[in-house]
DNA sequence: CGTAGCTTTGAGCGGCGTCAAGAGCTGTGG
DNA sequence: CCACAGCTCTTGACGCCGCTCAAAGCTACG
């Protein structure tokens, strides 16, 4: 599931972004070192400043603060292609307690800092695609604080699922089981454990998502669009609309099960 | 209130963004025609698609979007030498839906796309800029995103009213009065109004809020802050911290009482 | 086969929304 | 100068969603 064309993601992204075929191999040549990180583990630790930024290139990640009560709060998720740690570079005072974490088991490459410096000089369009990137991210945020104050329990929890899935498929992952615990669906829709659980199960009992217990299978997308009044418009890299029914990339789509991993990752989450 | 530099805060905020003051003048150079908004009127109309970006020179304007239940979700604030629309020159495509209001009255200026473009090539530095305001628009996001899932109605209003005390101070206005009503700040929070009422009520019987009804004055800054659990790190421009006492800017400071317009905007406001 | 972590289910409660009504302030037109 | 309209602000009663606490069943793994 890892190998094959690893860089794959990276290149369709920066290429949707606007960049040059040259300037994502010049950028490419510079990601070197890889290395692997198990589910659970941090990618990149609060309260550290490196001298190099951290690019995803495979495998699920969230970003997230530790609260003073111990409760994890996730703002976004990462895939393939997305750099983890990029306001370190462009800020690098602030957000020192944000942290980035493994979902699932990753694979990671590094850059540093004064190569990007070079890189940025180098390719304009380049550095018009990160500030792209940044923008997409403030895109996101939006839609996230207003999916986090409107609504009730299960339109969160819908949303939520319908971006994981969504932007699964954006990288050729087009399995209908999502790799992901109700807890870190807690953190990141901001509700309680408990509570989540009772949201699926009304999922399921809509027929919604799969009864299988123990894991979060999606059944019904559409309905679950709707649901969450999901728009898939604002995750869309090129920003051109691909003028489908509201509906984002819900519509329809071949499934290839890949069930590698699907739940009980190890976790040495605290 | 309004006349004296108008420019001051664009410059200001630039130049703490990494910008030289030759690439400031550039700048300032083509942002030429100034016009008035008064109060509750729309600065960027959505759905609406413009050849031109609009940079706020004086006042006060939030972004927001109607929710079909008509509902107006405010997402950010925006003070002088912020930028209304840079979202519609790096991502046309998206976001059609998001507005800019008036909060009080304001002045404007705009600047043609094809000349950003040109600006962008010429001074590299500028487009860092760019970028970094873009990064710290996600910061500010990621906040308010926090602000909003975690605590009570009473840590949410708290911490709002730090970061406009905080953000006005930024650019010189010292007032204790936040010129805005309860309304936007319930819209801004996420609390119905009515809430936002009792919860005001409260601050001011605890007397961190002055009990002078009908306008919002802040009397005890550090107490607000603390109920708030507001970290004004956040909003330092230049990302170096101040090494302040862990609440920011809200040490001391004199005041001056600039009570132009404080509340009771007329509001064409539907 | 025991332990650790995730999931499931129940009982009770509290914060915040909704609905409703009234009062205060401002600007407008007669 | 007064009346009116249209805001915003204020206050009360009531109901519900989601949190907390608590305990049990499942799955994986050593």
């Amino acid at each position: 599931m890892l190998g094959r064309f690893p860089n794959a993601p990276l290149i369709s992204k920066f290429e949707s972004l606007g960049v040059s075929k040259e300037e994502v191999d010049a950028l490419l040549k510079l990601l070197v070192k890889q290395s692997g990180v198990s589910a659970g583990a941090d990618i990149v630790r609060a309260e550290e400043s490196n001298d190099y930024a951290t690019c995803l290139l495979s495998g699920a990640a969230c970003s997230y603060t530790r609260l003073d009560n111990g409760t994890r709060q996730i703002y976004s998720f990462l895939y393939s292609g997305d750099f983890c740690d990029l306001h370190r570079y462009i800020l690098p005072e602030r957000d020192k307690t944000l942290a980035v974490q493994a979902l699932v088991d990753c694979s990671i490459s590094t850059i540093a800092h004064s190569e990007i410096d070079l890189l940025l000089i180098k390719y304009p369009r380049l550095h018009l695609a990160f500030w792209r990137a940044a923008m997409l991210e403030v895109s996101i945020l939006r839609q996230w604080l207003s999916n986090a104050r409107q609504g009730l329990a299960v339109q969160r929890v819908a949303n939520l699922l319908c971006e994981l899935l969504v932007r699964r498929e954006a990288i050729g992952i087009a399995s209908r089981i999502l790799p992901i615990t109700q807890i870190d669906v807690a953190d990141a829709a901001a509700l309680s454990a408990v509570h989540v659980n009772r949201t699926i199960k009304m999922l399921r009992k809509w027929n919604v998502l799969s009864t299988a217990s123990h894991a979060i299978e999606v059944i019904d997308r559409k309905q679950l669009a709707k649901i969450g009044g999901f728009d898939g418009r604002y995750l869309e890299r090129n920003g051109v609309s691909s003028g489908r029914d509201g509906v984002g990339a819900l519509s329809g789509g071949t499934q290839i099960e890949v069930r590698s991993r699907l739940m009980w990752a190890p976790g040495k989450r605290k």
